[in-house]
DNA sequence: CCTCTGTTTCAGAAATTTCTGAAATCTCTG
DNA sequence: CAGAGATTTCAGAAATTTCTGAAACAGAGG
């Protein structure tokens, strides 16, 4: 399969910014390739699509399973499989934030828990910090909790909500007396 | 400088989780002894209290101011510069996420909007997904820039709200009835 | 304009990550 | 159950990133 140069350019794009998404250059151009083609395409396609090796390409696709950023198709009188992208954007964002959620927060948040239950060390400023993290931490994936529940359509209208957002939350005042005067 | 087994495994988490963040393991450390240390550090004291090179602590340090999140302070009578990080966390969290947005999006939104440009490829379903991503981008970081501007206190707010959220965002459909039938 | 204290730079060494080709495994199908 | 097609595994090669020690640099006093 010969890429077209408007696929060519953002699949090398995604590709180079594989590194800073803590992907590798091969998985961040599989996955491009996958999210720019209309039809599914196995992994004998994508290899020389981008001209890397068959078992590179095996490889990258298991990774982008275990992110659960893929899904299988398979074709009647084919039995190879075939791999495409969610049509639906929202859906793919989200499994992006539940993933790098579970890999780079959660393990932080039980080490952290994990460091208070050991007791006072006798550390004060250190064990402050670490509970003042731990709180953070808890507030924010509490919040991330209730957004993820939200069907697509309140998710959109919040986010286009604009400059009316901070009216928004203060008219809640009233609602919820006891978070008035939260520190 | 000696560790307590407290600091010492928090340090040597931070390590560990650095290359999950995007950040190397000792640039992780330097981090994370600056955050749970109360008084600002040279970095003479970081090099000797982890057990790295000198010059690579230089380095380190300077990936972090690179990123914002590293104060500087000088003790009068002492030309060493002393290393520490904000007090309040909110402030290392909103540095930490503009940091991310300038390397992880910004860059690719650039490159989306580069892209379609550049006109017609003839590639159509490759066009419509790369504007409907493209879109999708400027939503979110719309959304951010909102709550970027929002001061603490309301931040809090809005995460604390919970299960309210839903039905806050429903209030407002009278309010701005050209959203509701958004698609 | 030395010298002393502290910092940064840089070339190469060490470690880690990514990629490949070959072999092993798996799984339909006749 | 043999064989063909497809995928995965794996050991080593290649590439990249991180780290170090030595040298260069900076600037405040004397």
């Amino acid at each position: 399969m010969t890429l077209t140069p408007l696929q060519q350019e953002f699949v090398l794009h995604f590709g180079e910014m594989g590194s800073r998404w803590g992907i590798n250059r091969t998985v961040g151009q599989i996955y491009a390739l996958l999210f720019i083609s209309s039809e599914p395409l196995n992994a004998e396609t994508i290899t020389d699509a981008l001209g890397v090796s068959r078992s590179n390409t095996s490889m990258g696709l298991k990774e982008l399973q275990s992110w659960n950023l893929v899904r299988l198709k398979h074709i009647p009188g084919d039995r190879r499989d075939y791999f495409t992208t969610p049509d639906d954007l929202w859906e793919i964002v989200r499994t992006l934030v539940a993933e790098r959620k579970k890999r780079e927060i959660d393990p932080t948040l039980s080490k952290l828990r994990e460091l208070e239950l050991q007791g006072p060390a006798g550390d004060d400023y250190a064990e402050a910090r670490i509970a003042e993290l731990r709180e953070l931490i808890e507030m924010m994936t509490g919040f991330y909790a209730e957004m993820e529940r939200l069907e697509t359509e309140r998710l959109v209208k919040l986010m286009t909500l604009g400059s009316k957002i901070a009216g928004l939350i203060d008219k809640t005042a009233g609602m919820f007396p006891t978070l008035t005067n939260r520190k």
